[in-house]
RNA sequence: GCGAUUGUAGCUCAGUUGGUUAGAGCACCAGGUUGUGAUCCUGGGGGUCGCGGGUUCGAAUCCCGUCAGUCGCCCCA
């Protein structure tokens, strides 16, 4: 028979152990953030129709999607390249039984036919959390008018809110501080009625934010060109230029953070007690169209964005759901381990397989030829109380390499069976070395049970 | 889709101006020694030099193509 050797598809990678456990590792953090703040995990289908996609971003998309159809079938699918839409189909299906606001979150892996570089590959797994919908319900209001757009702009802005201090979670969780990464927020009704004022006419709005988008990899004179073309000049160029300006507990200082939408989000983000993680950045403006609010990156110095959202307040309508506010981001595997990487925050390789579980409890030696037969059920009994046991696969009966083995394996403990299976000592590994005085086998093995109990297994029904 | 750069054992790399059966360390396996947690000794398996084609008496070494990695552009949901 021929045979031939594969490669790992372009931008894909291979999991061993011990990147199964870092992703592992990275993919709890995620969950425990968002359970924390109060968002439910859900998924949904790794493939969607391609009109999913077609719908939402255009035509154009297609080019960036791993698409195929079925041989024989008539359906054209894509393996999904980002959550939302798949988030707003499976609102909209069930809007009217969800609770106002829905908080989801999901992790994923997720494939884009992109050309793989630093911080980016075809596949990889991202963390989405959404907030949809609202803590006020418009319907119940009594409030008219002016008043009631008040509320709901309030409310809006403290789903936004929530959204944030989320992600600021996960950045503390895994040891980040706010001199490492910031949340850079914008408002896409500040940015508007801002150029309004400046005198850039309503229609040239979206080509303008798009030059601010792009104004970091501009040189500034052609920065100025660009947008004075469109009647940017003066203290708004100036403005513009600027880039980022911390907000302060004190005041607005600057032009742009006098706006009443920036100030309503500042207001919730100092409520969730995120402040010292987030900047003002007039340059953030997220070139996707639906956007309607708030956007905000996580941004690390020298890494593309960490983190990328915003609020979407057509989207659901748009996948067949009654008209509703939506608020989320995503955050990408990629550059989040490369940051994390280069600033020392992974833990080591020992570390993280000895979290997965992936160190024995318990290492079995049958120190002496007469005992060798012994191995294979104390195992047994000791898997049957739920301790992950092992024994070597070696044939060598050197209890020296078999204790070395043990160690390389990271082993908690060893069972020496000696005097032909009948007697054995506990040896604890990790600790002192500290050995224990030979005891019947029976005896060892409850000891070694009762000391290793399991604690986080998942429920099961015993009958 | 475009550009640059790299591709020798599982890993890190040597391989002289193209010249006999392609090497080292680590890792792995086995045997011995020491009841170990970077012990020591001995031995072993493993590479058609990314893949395909070409030039040549002869190529890991030169040329072309292709695949893959890395970095950048585009894009970034």
């Amino acid at each position: 028979m021929a045979s031939k050797s594969f490669q790992a598809p372009n931008g894909t990678q291979d999991s061993y152990p011990i990147d199964l456990a870092r992703r592992r590792w990275l993919i709890e953090h995620w969950r425990r953030v968002s359970t924390r703040h109060g968002f439910e995990e859900i998924d949904g289908p790794t493939f969607e129709h391609l009109d999913v996609y077609k719908t939402k971003s255009g035509e154009g998309i297609v080019s960036e999607l791993f698409s195929f159809r079925r041989a024989g079938g008539k359906d054209d699918y894509a393996l999904r390249p980002e959550f939302t839409p798949t988030l707003a189909r499976m609102y909209a299906a069930k809007a009217n039984a969800l609770p106002k606001p829905t908080k989801w979150f999901c992790t994923g892996n997720f494939f884009r036919a992109e050309r793989p570089q630093r911080g980016r590959r075809r596949e990889f797994w991202q963390w989405n959390a959404d907030v949809i919908g609202l803590d006020v319900d418009p319907q119940q209001m009594n409030a008219e008018g002016a008043e009631k757009d008040a509320e709901i702009a309030e409310a809006t802005a403290r789903m936004d809110a929530e959204v944030i201090a989320c992600v600021v979670g996960l950045m503390q969780a895994v040891g980040l501080k706010p001199e490492d990464v910031k949340v850079r927020f914008n408002h896409r009704e500040a940015i508007a009625d801002w150029l309004q004022e400046q005198g850039v006419e309503e229609e040239s709005h979206t080509a303008v934010m798009a030059i601010l988008d792009a104004a970091k990899k501009m040189k500034p004179e052609d920065f100025v060109t660009a947008v004075s073309a469109f009647g940017l000049k003066g203290d708004g160029l100036s403005v513009a230029l600027k880039g980022p300006q911390h907000l302060k507990d004190d005041g607005y200082p600057d032009i742009w953070i006098v706006h009443a939408a920036t100030k309503r989000v500042h207001r919730s983000l100092g409520a969730a007690r995120v402040l010292p993680w987030v900047e003002f950045d007039a340059s953030i403006v997220r070139g996707l169209a639906y956007y309607t609010g708030t956007v905000f990156e996580v941004i690390a110095d020298g890494e593309r964005a960490v983190a990328g959202g915003g609020r979407y307040d057509g989207l659901i309508e748009m996948f067949g759901g009654p008209p509703t506010p939506a608020v989320g981001f995503g955050m990408g595997d990629v550059v989040l381990t490369n940051l994390l990487s280069d600033k020392g925050l992974l833990p080591s390789d020992d570390e993280l397989m000895q979290w997965a579980g992936q160190t024995p409890d318990v290492f079995v030696i049958a120190a002496g030829d007469d005992a060798a037969e012994a191995a294979r059920p104390a195992c047994a009994q000791l898997r049957s109380h739920g301790l992950h046991a092992r024994h070597s696969y070696k044939s060598t009966k050197n209890v020296g390499k078999l204790l070395k083995e043990a160690n390389q394996l990271g082993a908690h403990a060893a069972l020496l069976i000696e005097d032909g299976g009948q007697s054995a000592k506990i040896k604890h590994l990790k600790s002192d070395g500290g050995e224990s005085e030979p005891m019947p086998i029976e005896q060892a093995l409850a000891q070694l049970a009762d000391e290793f109990r399991p604690v986080d297994a998942p429920p099961s029904k015993q009958r």
